[in-house]
DNA sequence: ATCAAGTCTGAAACTTGTTCTAGATTAGCG
DNA sequence: CGCTAATCTAGAACAAGTTTCAGACTTGAT
């Protein structure tokens, strides 16, 4: 990564990504090069992983000059943390419409990670790109990866019946996707089996079981 | 990071790493190059951290010239995690000369880490140099990366009176790692702060006691 | 419809990781 | 010592992320 992180933000009026709405209402035309934008950045990502995510490529593919590209996501990070936003909120739905169908909240919670993670090994590549960004991503990226890790909470308090979970149960979530994300890594660097992710995080799932009395 | 990864290790005779001592003797001038350039990098990284280690800056610190840094290392990423099993070689030391107090396995295990993370408190530019470079690595580091999660799985082993853990404490530890990991980066992208990042240790480590019946 | 402000484009320039080359140096060996 | 292969050096060259700029195009308000 060449350049120094940007010390200010000079409050360029940049589009930014769909983190707040409130921030630019974006036309319709900005609306869909946004669109076509992490639509080809997923494609090139989809094969060759984070290398083959070029920005000259994403700008070309998506029919957008290079300098607009970077209006829009102002860096290659921040490009491929917001496609990991998109991609989470397609899986959330997804999840939405088929909830896990185990007995304790530490089975539905393990289930569903094990759903995602089946998702993500059908696009290897694309998992690399996204999940290598987002650990790299340094300070100038944290509302955005904050955001995604928001959806991940979310989704994994979903998967418990939640229902105004406690402190203990929190903590419990914070370490599961920790483990998740790690054990993604491994995973994808090929340090690690699927079999092996699949027992980290049955491992790290038990923790609720220890919080909890059954919803 | 521009190019490619290379696709095949072309058996270039190259010094390589201490990872394993069996590859390449390494004369005493290779042996004080490989020192200089490791200590620079820790100093360059030490201000800094990642953008600051520049390859063209750490060969002229060390006295190397840039094709001579790239055969010792053979990139930026191989260079960090090199300096992070380095520092992880002290670290284990120290922690062998002062073992941790506490009664339970759990209680030892999260009092080692969090001094463990005092260290990298000590050096925050530094740890995230090393950090991102180890989450960032891809397949063509991963025996490095490798080695220092053996080694991370050392301390931690050391640190509950292990002799032969069982499989299931073996799981737990593999959490911690992970937790560990995660929370390290979450902290030093300033997601979370350093209360967060303790209770999140201590909170994996409770996976400890339940697989554990006092050594 | 018209004007000002904000956007988008195309192209060049700049930065830093990585590779390559030709010529010194060094190490090990007979 | 003298040779040969390996190593090291200086420096150019290349690749991809990022920045910059001048000019064309849109948008929104009047």
């Amino acid at each position: 990564m060449p350049a120094e992180a940007k010390p200010d933000t000079p409050a360029r009026a940049r589009p930014d990504t769909a983190a707040r709405p409130a921030s630019a209402p974006l036309t319709e035309r900005q609306e869909a090069r946004r669109r076509r934008i992490l639509a080809a950045t997923a494609q090139l990502a989809g094969r060759g992983g984070f290398d083959a995510v070029q920005m000259r490529e994403v700008a070309e593919a998506s029919q957008v000059a290079l300098g607009t590209l970077y209006r829009y996501f102002p860096s290659k990070i921040h490009l491929l943390v917001a496609t990991m936003q998109d991609q989470l909120e397609h899986l959330h739905a997804t999840l939405r419409r088929r909830p896990p169908s185990g007995d304790s909240a530490a089975e539905r919670v393990a289930e569903t990670l094990m759903r995602a993670f089946r998702a993500l090994q059908r696009e290897p590549q694309l998992a690399d790109a996204m999940v290598r960004a987002l650990t790299f991503a340094d300070r100038s990226v944290s509302p955005e990866v904050d955001q995604v890790s928001r959806q991940t909470t979310a989704i994994i308090l979903d998967a418990m019946g939640r229902e105004r979970p406690t402190p203990e149960q929190l903590s419990a979530v914070r370490v599961i996707e920790h483990t998740w994300h790690s054990a993604l890594i491994t995973w994808l660097s090929g340090r690690a089996s699927i079999a092996q992710v699949k027992v980290d995080i049955e491992t790290a799932c038990r923790l609720i079981e220890l919080t909890d009395d059954e919803s």
